[in-house]
DNA sequence: AATAACATTGGAGCAGACTCCAAGGTCAAG
DNA sequence: CTTGACCTTGGAGTCTGCTCCAATGTTATT
């Protein structure tokens, strides 16, 4: 017989809050079986699912994006299309993050000349952090037109 | 003298909805001044102001951080000092930043071996998706169980 | 005066992932 | 039999940055 872990050992063994627990049975990410009393009753496999999910969240993924494409590994077998369907939607996740990587290099290199320029002010620095904020404001406004003319480097005073 | 513009011009030239605006003077990041009839009239410095915030946006600042350090156009003299400050400030963003690209790099691995596990399995591939698995999740729990544990709900009982 | 196109306000709702609460059920120990 | 530690539930609140709505006021044109 297996054992079965109370929301207070999962909670305890997983780092997970028990209302955080209820929450995750109640939009059935993981619905664990109940005891006569109602109580709930963890398996291991649930515990598996809940470790999953820690790590799917640390992947950026939504409760709902978990629940439609993880239950693996409550599969029988491994259907190999469905592998390559699960391979691609992490395809297209990583392509996702590559972006959001992307946006804040530059989000880095902006705030590194922004202090750099604030801290000892000098036209050339200046000169470079307006080049900067411009390019990102056109990147930021690109579907519109008819930007505003006057620069938008207000630090100046 | 100097124009000023609407609330529909503004929307139009700077691309953000006019219940954004309303919202912005609500919270007092953007209050423009008014016409007798009531009529939100704005200023060239509350344009600059919200080309401001759209920068700081892009450089995730929430907008309760961007109406406490930058007033910037609205100060007379540029005090050092606060220059300092706000330089300092920037920094600590820009750690915070730069440790997300970190978490989000991690992120990509993880994605790339996972689909490429799926996507053609063997053992080296499992191998590694395990062990990238495994270095996440303790820094998963490390970042969690912090210097005191008593479990995850202690506000309960 | 009527109409359209603006503007105003307070307040509600949304998304996502919790977080908390009150009221009550269950269970072991003293 | 009471205490206290568990557990249950539904529902409300939190946070952020909007987004939408209805009721109403103002301005410009016909």
């Amino acid at each position: 017989m297996e054992k079965l872990y109370s929301i207070q050992e999962v909670s305890r063994i997983l780092g997970i809050p028990k209302d955080t627990l209820r929450y995750y049975d109640r939009i059935g990410v993981v619905s664990p079986s109940r005891e006569n009393n109602r109580y709930r009753k963890y398996s291991k496999n649930d515990l598996i699912d809940l470790m999953n999910i820690q790590i799917m969240q640390y992947a950026d993924f939504s409760l709902d994006e978990i629940k439609g494409k993880f239950g693996f590994h409550r599969m029988e077998k491994v259907d190999p299309a469905y592998c390559q369907e699960v391979a691609a939607f992490l395809d297209a996740k990583n392509a996702e993050t590559r972006k959001k990587i992307d946006h804040l290099q530059k989000v880095s290199q902006l705030l590194d000349v922004a202090a750099e320029t604030l801290r000892d002010f000098n036209p050339e620095k200046d000169q470079r952090l307006a080049e900067l904020v411009r390019e990102i404001y056109q990147g930021i406004r690109k579907k519109e037109t008819g930007i505003f003319e006057e620069g938008c480097d207000g630090h100046q005073g």
